[in-house]
Formats: structure tokens, C-alpha cells, sequence
DNA sequence: GCAATAGTGTCTATCAGACACTATGCG
DNA sequence: CGCATAGTGTCTGATAGACACTATTGC
């Protein structure tokens, strides 16, 4: 098709959870070489006649390894260059998701473990990096947005949330202006009559409006223009 | 190196400029099949002895195709799939590139021409909806960062940048606002004594601080938190 | 009632939009 | 002086942080 050589591609993802109270990120144990037996981003390579786009590429791989389908996917960035693979000039196509820890707690640590991201420490090829980018892209989307409720189940109460919050953005946050900010997002719903009861005041518990679990919202505000004079 | 066959790279250019007051992008004519003679966005192969990275082709594809060396460059986005080039499973990784006009002025028509983006219709394998994304994240980024400067020359005064701000937001902006927040993103200076005369009132001529022309000034400001307790 | 957490009322500092004002060149 | 554009002073409304307050459960 081309008469020089091409790169190769392989699809990585990263896969990030909280799990109690620390974000981790998921390792699997290669089984290939170069790195075989080393922890790595679990990943895989295109099956042209299986995988519409990298993203069913990044979604089989994660069902495959991870055995949760429908989780919050999206794509990271791409890493590329001559010498992050010892096989040569290669691309990886960086993808990360979101699981809440309850629906992948993970025991088989032989082949597969949930490692916190401040000590991913050294990984094969470019990986720390990529573990790296993505979490500060979920940092910085916590700041505007409520990508992070993908980090806990379906349903929670804005305690939980805000909890989920603190976390990621490494402080605390104020409960008045949490749940302003969270409900001017609009992205949340209250359901109606549930309440998490725990020895005092019931808590309302609120879910993602369906339709909304991919769609994210942002709330930029900066810079208001006038309608074009 | 893999037995199952593997999608072939290529790397697409999306490169910006605003020409008399319109958002324009850089549209070359293919020499190669498919689609030989259409216009297309610029791109290359990966020169896997040349190039050490693919902002390198990118970069490299720019300078061949635009002769325009030192310009803003970052990764868009990577297009995939099966069905984006009839030659089969293929991976475009997308750049996002910007320009001065005067700089690039292409009179050259026969093989390359400036577009206005809002009129590129329709264009080779998904290169519109690459355009498209492109132009959304540079007006996204208009928000919240200076990142515009790169559409104008060096030197320029705070008005002439207000009307750039103006074209992509498509809108007006207040000039009191407008200072402002260019001042408090920090990644610009006065450039001592430069003026700008035009029979009027002398404007101030300011440039992007040296060593900040790639960093690009983010104001995100959201969610203050606290130092963790 | 008390403990504990859920959730709200409301003050205040900050900040951005609006817009009138001053500043400074040229002819 | 008048015109044109550069640039500022300052009012005001909106908003987010702070924090005290009320609400609702179990015991």
C-alpha cells in the first residue's frame, strides 16, 4: 500500500478507579514480549475485521480484560515515536475509562491488579506517562464538569459525590457551593422518594438525567459575547 | 512482528488562519489515489528514519507543504476506523496548526488554497469533520487562553488581538473585559516604547513573553478547594 | 433530648459587563 | 479645535465561598 515502512498501532487504555479513597489505576501482567511478566496498561492491538474504530478496539480490550461493559470511555491522546517501543517506530492509541471500584473490585492479582497512581513507579514503554496524562485530565475535569460521578455507581448522594471530589481534587470542597455547582451543571437528577438511610437525616440520592452518562457537562463561562453587532 | 494484519497511519494537518476576518484552512490537492486531484487536508506518511515523533511529521509536512517553519502545533485528535479511507482500516492522527495570515499568504491556487471553514462542504475520507473539530477546539480554547495570539503576527496591539477573539467567538466583546482578562492570563507583555501609529491616539504594542509562545495560559477557575484537612 | 449527617439562608468579597469618561495622536 | 481610536474609572449585578442555621432520622 506504501512503499516505506509503517508504524505499528496498538490501543492502550487506562483504566482508573477509586478505591478507598485512593485513585488507582488498573495493571495487567504481559504476557508477550518485550516486557513479558512486567505490569502495563492493559492494551491490544486492532482486529481489522472485529473493531469499527480504535474506540471498539478500547472498549473490547477493557470487556476483555476487565469483564464490564458499558463504562465511561473516552479517548486520551496519542503516543507516538521511534523509541518508546524497542520494536521501533509504533503509536499507541491512548483511551481512559472510568469504573466504580464495586463492579471491578479485582482479586486475581496474579495477572491483574489495582495499583494507586502515585506509585505506578516505573512501567514498560511510555506507560507511566500515559497513566500520568490521564489522571491530570480527570483532575481538570473535575474542576467543570461531572465526568466523575463515572467513579461510583449509578446511584449515590451528593455527600458521596462531593466525597468522590475531595479526592481527585486533593482538598476540600464546601457543601453549599458543591451542591449549587453541581446542580447548575443540570446533568443530575434527583430520584424521586429514595433516600440512603444511615442512623440520621436521610439522604437524597441522585443519579446521571439518562442519556446523559456519555455527554458530560461542561460549564466553560469566560468571556461573554455580545450577539455579532 | 504481528500476524494479524494492522491498520495503516497517516498524519493530517488541519492548519488555521484568519484571512480578512474569516476562519480559514489550508486545503492542498491530492496528487495521490484515492481521490487524486481533490482538495484535502495536508498530511504525510511517518518517515520512520526522519521523523522521531508524529508532531514531527506533522511539523515536517507543514514545512513542506506551507514553508513555514515555527509555527503553533498540538495533537487534535486520532481518526479511526474501517470505513474513513476506501484502502481499509486506517488511523489518522490529527494536528491542529496556526498561523498568521501575512506569513502564508498562498497565491499558489493550482495546489493549495486558503477556505473559509464554513464553506469547506464536503471533503475526502473524514477530513471535515477533522476541520470541524479543529475549529471547535480553537474556539473553545479562545475562552480561556491566549492561545489566538498565534493568528496574528508577533507584534500587535490589544485591539487588533480583541477583533481576532471577536471573528472566532463570533461576537463582540466589551474592550474594558477584554483587557482584563488578557492582562490576568499573564502570557503577554508591553514591549517598552513599540507604538502603533494610525492618526490617532499611539496603541501599545505587546507580544507573547518569550519562552511562553507553546505554554499557552489557562485560566480554568472552578471549584476552589481548600488545602486538604 | 441528643448525636449525627443532610441540606438551606444569607452575608460578603470578588469579578466581569456596561458604559461614560479621559488620553493622545493627527490634521 | 475636532476627529478618531486608545485606554481607564467606576457602578452594578451575578456568583462563589464562608458559615451559621434549620431539618430529619435513630436511639
Amino acid at each position: 500500500m506504501t512503499d516505506f515502512p509503517t508504524p505499528f498501532v496498538s490501543i492502550d487504555v487506562v483504566l482508573l478507579t477509586l478505591r478507598d479513597n485512593e485513585l488507582c489505576c488498573l495493571l495487567t501482567r504481559r504476557e508477550a514480549e518485550p516486557f513479558a511478566g512486567a505490569w502495563a496498561l492493559p492494551g491490544g492491538y486492532v482486529h481489522v475485521d472485529e473493531d469499527e474504530t480504535a474506540e471498539a478496539t478500547a472498549t473490547r480490550v477493557l470487556t476483555t480484560k476487565a469483564g464490564v461493559p458499558g463504562l465511561y470511555v473516552e479517548q486520551l491522546q496519542t503516543f507516538t515515536g521511534r523509541r518508546r517501543d524497542p520494536r521501533g517506530w509504533s503509536v499507541s492509541i491512548a483511551y481512559f475509562a472510568l469504573v466504580p471500584h464495586d463492579l471491578f473490585p479485582v482479586t486475581d492479582t496474579e495477572n491483574r491488579q489495582w495499583v494507586s497512581v502515585d506509585q505506578v513507579g516505573t512501567l514498560p514503554f511510555d506507560h507511566a506517562q500515559i497513566v500520568q496524562a490521564a489522571v491530570a485530565r480527570l483532575r481538570s475535569k473535575a474542576l467543570y464538569s461531572t465526568l466523575p460521578v463515572h467513579l461510583i455507581p449509578e446511584y449515590f448522594t451528593l455527600h458521596e459525590l462531593q466525597r468522590v471530589y475531595e479526592n481527585l481534587l486533593q482538598g476540600t470542597l464546601d457543601p453549599r457551593s458543591f451542591r449549587r455547582r453541581i446542580e447548575d451543571l443540570g446533568a443530575l437528577e434527583a430520584v424521586p422518594g429514595m433516600t440512603r438511610q444511615a442512623g440520621h437525616r436521610p439522604a437524597q440520592v441522585y443519579r446521571i438525567k439518562p442519556g446523559m452518562r456519555g455527554t458530560l457537562s461542561l460549564a466553560p463561562k469566560n468571556l461573554e459575547v455580545s450577539p455579532r453587532a
